[in-house]
RNA sequence: CGGGGCGUAGCGCAGUCCGGUUAGCGCGCACGGUUCGGGUCCGUGAGGUCGGCGGUUCGAAUCCGCCCGCCCCGACCA
């Protein structure tokens, strides 16, 4: 392909939408525009580097016995209502109505659809187990898109789903994919990990997300440096607390606290560690109150939490609601004599000697509370956000935590939408039994983004061969001097039979202007022909990653961006 | 949803506080010349509903109101 015949658009300047590198170097690079908040154009040269990415996860998807099926994008009502999801998925979904007055929504995900297709074609379990994928656009209507590529309204997944007649071959099958998940990321250049994860929306049982380490990630993994544990923060279990120490054993004194509402201003006033205080939070969880107390220097994992009151998301009540439920104004809530309301107390809290907590009066505190004397009878549960310092849960020794990218999650779902669905399958014994499910994603655009986050330098993007847009740049300088396109035609035509991909830049702009633009796209190798070349008849091949930089004849030149490529 | 910022040519920005020539600069683009191994140089030129609507005023990119879009932070940790 010759560059004037192609759509390449290179930004001299950086965007000012763009704030994280892969951002950023997407926009500049020209591999993909803006069209709206959320909504990307993909350009030749982006779209060429997504396809890579949808091929690899085509062909290991297969090779693990998969198959390739393609669903449509908008979806009935009635097959969310039955998973019940109509309702509860409301926030992130875009519904629709057609002129005839038919409610659809545009697919933020594909359970319901797939489980439909499979109740209705396949009834006995000489069938299973059968796995469905598509690559295909999802849409989901984030409450803030942001960083480009990585988290948008609109873009491309790889779904996939597993049905299986008993556990064993649910387990088998998940197994299959985290390890084509494990080769396919491999195959992209990425260097991800598999980390123990909530389930989520989605429901079930066991899940693991493939995490890309980098600072710009949205996600947060304990990493145990000691035994390579490693979980989202959100699912990382926080070990049950010792109490830290000998009680005065006095009474529990009220004080005034004027004004004094957070941790931090109360520490302050009382000369205290936050390890001292009960943070007592009013949530409400499916509409109903509940207090839930937390040691004053950690928080809550809310995902912990919804489990614990049966699912349902809970948010931090308001402050008429905190007046009504504790008495006082949010601030000064306490678990002392709170009646009323359920309480959960953490781990952490079991810990403190004579803690500080909210009197529930305003502008009063109480100090000396020992939670098992002044609150008895609270069950200890652990609800607490995992952080770095914290023991493992598997050895113990102190974990640390790093951010990361989610490109993949895989999940055990169990009989969920198979019996919502009516994906039922005869046995052997002639009964009937709801499938097992896995459901596996990919974010294949997001997974673009991952790639250039770990694959950058302060010239633009380094691509991975596996999946770059072109593996090889020829360069010509001066490409209307008499003999150069003729060089330039020749190794292009000598690399032909490698199969690789080849870019010709043919342009007649300067050699900065084009070694410039080479770098930010970060074509793997870069062949240059020009004057030099007509003089001494050697090529210049420069690797981008390496920066090797070898001047070879022509005929050497496929074996050397073989032995570069490998 | 809350807070902050921004919106002027394809891109990056100045001008807005303090209203007053034909609204500027750099890059890019077109044309001519020049140069030719790391964003050449010179010249000429095209390109703008100053986000939108309304208001104030003799006069609005500039002041006021409403709306829209985009980016960032947060989404209540008591």
């Amino acid at each position: 392909m010759k560059w004037t015949e192609t759509l390449i658009a290179t930004l001299r300047e950086d965007p000012q939408e763009a704030e994280i590198p892969s951002h950023r170097l997407m926009l500049r690079a020209g591999l993909m525009r803006k069209l709206a908040s959320g909504l990307y154009t993909w350009l030749p040269l982006g779209l060429r580097v997504l396809r890579k990415v949808e091929n690899i996860v085509r062909e290991e998807m297969d090779r693990a016995g998969a198959l390739e099926i393609l669903m449509p994008i908008l979806q009935p009502r009635e097959l969310w209502e039955k998973s019940g999801r109509w309702e509860s998925m409301d926030a992130i979904m875009l519904k629709a109505r057609t002129h005839g007055g038919r409610e659809l929504v545009l697919g933020p995900t594909h359970e319901e659809v797939v489980t439909g297709l499979v109740a209705g074609e396949i009834s006995s379990y000489r069938r299973l187990p059968v796995n469905l994928y598509q690559i295909n656009t999802k849409f989901r209507d984030e409450i803030r898109p942001r960083f480009g590529v990585m988290r948008s309204r609109e873009f491309i997944m790889k779904d996939g789903y597993s049905f299986d007649l008993d556990e064993a071959g649910a387990d088998r099958s998940y197994r299959l994919m985290y390890e084509a998940y494990q080769r396919i990321f491999r195959r992209c250049g990425l260097e991800a990990m598999a980390v123990e994860a909530d389930t989520g929306m989605m429901g079930g049982r066991e899940s693991h997300e493939f995490m890309v380490p980098a600072e710009t990630g949205e996600d947060e993994i304990a990493v145990c440096p000691g035994c390579g544990y490693s979980a989202n923060v959100e699912q990382a279990a926080v070990r049950e607390g010792q109490f830290n120490g000998a009680r005065t054993g006095e009474a529990v004194r009220e004080v005034p606290t004027p004004g004094l509402r957070t941790v931090e201003e109360l520490a302050e006033f009382f000369s205290a560690s936050p390890r001292r205080f009960i943070k007592t939070l009013i949530y409400l969880a499916g509409g109903k109150p509940v207090a839930v107390l937390v040691r004053g220097d950690r928080e809550i994992n809310e995902s912990k939490l919804a489990k614990k009151l049966g699912g349902a998301q809970p948010v931090l009540a308001d402050g008429e609601t905190i007046l009504r439920v504790t008495g006082a104004p949010l601030g000064f809530s306490g678990p002392v004599g709170l009646e009323g309301i359920g309480i959960l107390a953490d781990y952490s809290v079991a810990e403190i000697a004579d803690g500080i907590t909210g009197g529930n009066r305003e502008d009063l505190h109480l100090v000396n509370v020992n939670i098992d004397r002044d609150c008895p009878g609270l069950e200890f549960v652990d609800l607490a956000l995992a952080a770095a310092g914290d023991p493992c849960p598997s050895c113990g020794k102190p974990i640390a935590v790093r951010r990361g990218i989610e490109v993949g999650h895989v999940f055990k779902l169990g009989t969920k939408y198979s019996r919502a669905l009516g994906a039922v399958v005869k046995d052997e014994a002639g009964g009937e039994r709801p499938a097992i499910m896995g459901c596996y994603g990919i974010g294949v655009s997001r997974t673009v983004a991952a790639v250039i986050e770990q694959h950058n330098d302060d010239r633009g993007i380094v691509w991975p061969a596996a999946v770059a847009p072109y593996q090889v740049l020829v360069l010509a300088l001066a490409p209307d001097q008499p003999g150069v396109p003729e060089a330039a035609e020749e190794i292009i035509s000598a690399l032909a039979p490698t199969g690789r991909d080849i870019l010709y830049d043919d342009r007649p702009a300067s050699a900065g202007v084009k070694f410039n633009d080479a770098d930010l796209i970060g074509f793997p190798v870069r062949i240059t022909v020009g004057k030099r070349f007509l003089r001494t008849g050697l090529a210049e091949v420069k690797h981008r990653a390496s920066e090797e930089v070898h001047t070879v004849p022509p005929e050497e030149v496929p074996a050397l961006v073989d032995r570069l490529l490998a």
